[in-house]
DNA sequence: AGTATGTCTTTCATTTATGAAAAACATAAC
DNA sequence: GTTATGTTTTTCATAAATGAAAGACATACT
């Protein structure tokens, strides 16, 4: 019986979990290439075939499932010991401050950000007005603005486009009226513009942005969102084009002393690709609404 | 935190168990070199020292023994799987988990367990703990009490009593003194005991209870033992009458998932009349020293 | 029907890890 | 003391594993 290595069977829970190589090799920063050698030296090593490739993935066979199921036992050891690593690290935190939509598109992929087996806590913080990465309050931040302070570092993910939603399908005369955050509160010019629409009712005021989004799925009026949040809620249509005048570009910034700690970076990495992935949703390039 | 591939923790049980590279790098085809230098990683990418070094092999730091241990049950995931590998071809494993001493009794009546011609392999491993048989994943266990886990079925083979003994027709003046296993290593009763006789010095003190027999034979001084070993050994005599507040009963436990398996339930038959046979030499009842 | 997307697989240059041998070093034996 | 043995560590040429890119092939979308 051949000896078969440990990251075999690594490597082969991977892609038992990710369905297939490329999920597999990203999670475990190798090659699709790789993967799919190392699991066909595993299936000569065991001598069974453990999956059913195909071109939409790998799926699991009945030998694999009964190795998938023994080998859970093994990773809950590794996730134990991480755990014991972690002690000692003294687990730093990475704080992370973005407006109310970044924080929520970051808390819908969060996965895609953080996950168990990072050595670091997130720090998640909703901030509306300029994020002050200055006084180190913060690791990374987003911004609507090109920072000028010297000792930031920043990164340019695309434009930002608004339009106004409702509810799909709305019953024919249903409210018309817009729904804003209080005006004290109001302090992104996309949250300013529904008082500056002087002829339009505003039916409805919330104190934090998060609830226009559940007002408008209530039906209950029509609401200035991102595009990249209204197109990707099934529940909302756009009223209207793009409002033109609200674009606006979008940065990640990071403080250049703190920049080179590598969960920093990792972080900052991973937000830059979530982002950038969605940079189409992001310019208000119409909705494929896949999440 | 930085990954670890799960070789590096493999290398670094062959390395703990081994005692050096030399040994690690044999028992898994590799050379010292190399196995010098995973290690070397795996402490870079934990940030602990898991080892000292000197000429003579590596020692585990206390951090290192923490991690062997915790590591001891992804050893055991992977013995069974090695025990699912081989059912392919045709030759399963029947994993038996026992004390120093039935271990001892297994190996001395092999031929009354297990046979070439028999379509399994035997695998031994000796437990002094009761809690590890749970997750060390082991067909068939011995144990000193019975298990009140409800997934496990057992089946009572008698007592088992013990008493000192010392090298027979000993010289007169031979030391009195007492053997004893490492304190942090007595974890039976019958290991503790020699540490509470307050009066009585101790000798010798050995980490594995079997050197405890060589010793006695060899006039070192007095050592507790189960009586079937003592009076077994014709070179050993009882000094002093049984000690009966170590006396306790004994159980041949099967997890009752498996229990059906054919080959699990033959061994555990044989192991279940070997030890019946010996039934009175367990109990303590003067030596038939017929092996 | 045709296009686009996402997957796996293959190929080949490159990087990385490895082993053999020598060196350095303790310990044990004499 | 001195030698001998067994260990770890270093060095460097070699072998092995890897990634990037291109190809092949289904599936989903328009």
């Amino acid at each position: 019986m051949k000896n078969i290595t440990w990251d075999a069977y690594q490597i082969f829970l991977a892609v038992a979990r990710h369905g297939g190589l490329t999920g597999a090799a990203q999670a475990h920063a190798l090659s699709p290439a790789t993967v799919g050698r190392r699991v066909l030296d595993l299936e000569q090593g065991i001598g069974r075939q453990l999956f059913v490739r195909s071109q939409t993935g790998y799926r699991l066979t009945a030998d694999g499932q009964a190795l998938f199921e023994q080998l859970q036992a093994m990773d809950a050891v590794v996730r134990k010991v991480d755990g014991w690593r972690q002690e000692a690290h003294g687990a730093s935190v990475v704080r992370l401050m973005a407006g109310t939509w970044v924080t929520w598109l970051v808390c819908e992929n969060i996965q895609a950000i953080w996950s168990e087996r990072d050595g670091f806590r997130l720090d998640m913080s909703v901030s509306e007005r300029r994020a002050t990465l200055a006084h180190r309050e913060s690791d990374i931040g987003v911004r609507a603005v090109a920072p000028e302070e010297p000792h930031l570092a920043s990164r340019h993910t695309g434009d930002v486009a608004y339009a106004a939603y409702r509810q799909r399908n709305a019953p024919a005369g249903l409210s018309s009226a817009l729904l804003a955050v209080s005006e004290e509160d109001a302090i992104s010019p996309y949250l300013r513009w529904p008082h500056e629409q002087g002829e339009v009712s505003i039916a409805v005021i919330v104190s934090r942005p998060r609830s226009l989004l559940d007002l408008a799925r209530a039906g209950a009026g029509q609401a200035v969102l991102p595009c990249f949040v209204g197109d990707l809620d099934p529940g909302l249509e756009r009223v209207g084009e793009e409002l033109k005048q609200l674009r606006h570009g979008q940065w990640i910034v990071t403080n250049s002393e703190d920049r080179h700690r590598r969960e920093i970076r990792t972080v900052s990495e991973r937000l830059f690709r979530l982002v950038k992935s969605h940079a189409d949703l992001f310019a208000g390039k119409r909705p494929s609404r896949s999440l």
